[in-house]
DNA sequence: TTGACTAATGTAATAACATCACATACGAAG
DNA sequence: CTTCGTATGTGATGTTATTACATTAGTCAA
């Protein structure tokens, strides 16, 4: 494995649509979008998310159903800290960015409660700066 | 509007059928539990999901698709703090807890990004405790 | 080269989650 | 009693995700 992934074609596909995408994509969007290129089927599309959620490569947002590219233009092999992300709900801006007092904090919490855990999600919906003035 | 929130039949069903589970339940378990009191359409759920979700009664669980009974036995309508979920993958359980320095910490991000929230999500998934030790 | 193994892909069907549209009932205010 | 807002009933539909099975392609060792 290289210090910078390499795709299969399908993986490559569906990471291209998610960077050229200004905001989320959910997977039946994506789907739409690559039926030109040969996608037929869901799982078409499921399977290369779940591969660049492997790598580290996107993000799935939880609370809206729908996957993004990771901003994070570095290495995401480290920083281990936790992700956060602000989603405006007005024009559908991600906003990415951690916090080590609250990724500290997280883990306080679930040491003092022996709770081992794999995944946190951290997603703030509401209304960003541009659609908020404008 | 009593101190403690008066519910519909349905709503009553719905959230005693939370209450009464000892973990988060899907909108469609909640109707299948519910056909011999005469639910028939997942609308009906959802309707009184709703309502029990803005009077504070219940928690939704994003990453998860589903519902818990909140387990602050006291009231609702202050404690305005993030509340934040470790949800355990062995068993289901939830744990519900709330801390000043994640709710501060993610204010002053929204308050230095001018975005203003309205929902913030934080769930912990992984192994709870007793699963851990099993 | 062949065979065995693993990863990736193709496809159809189905499961799981959620909403729309429209009709009906029921209680409170006037 | 009428009007209005809220709750309800019901069928159809929309959206998100997985199961099951068949096929293809690359790797490695004998």
């Amino acid at each position: 494995m290289a210090a910078t992934q390499e795709l299969t074609k399908n993986q490559s596909l569906v990471f291209d649509a998610l960077t050229r995408a200004d905001g989320p994509l959910s997977a039946y969007t994506i789907l739409d979008q690559l039926r030109e290129d040969g996608f037929r089927a869901p799982l078409q599309v499921y399977r290369a998310l779940d591969k660049l959620l492997d790598y580290g490569m996107i993000h799935r947002l939880e609370s809206i159903n729908a996957f993004v590219a990771c901003s994070h233009p570095h290495d995401h092999s480290h920083n281990h800290g936790m992700i956060a992300f602000a989603i405006c709900e007005k024009c559908g801006q991600v906003t990415e960015f951690s916090d080590d007092v609250i990724t500290a904090r997280v883990r306080e919490w679930t040491k003092g409660n022996g709770f081992k855990p794999s995944k946190t999600t951290i997603e703030i919906r509401g209304i960003c700066a541009s659609c908020g003035t404008a």
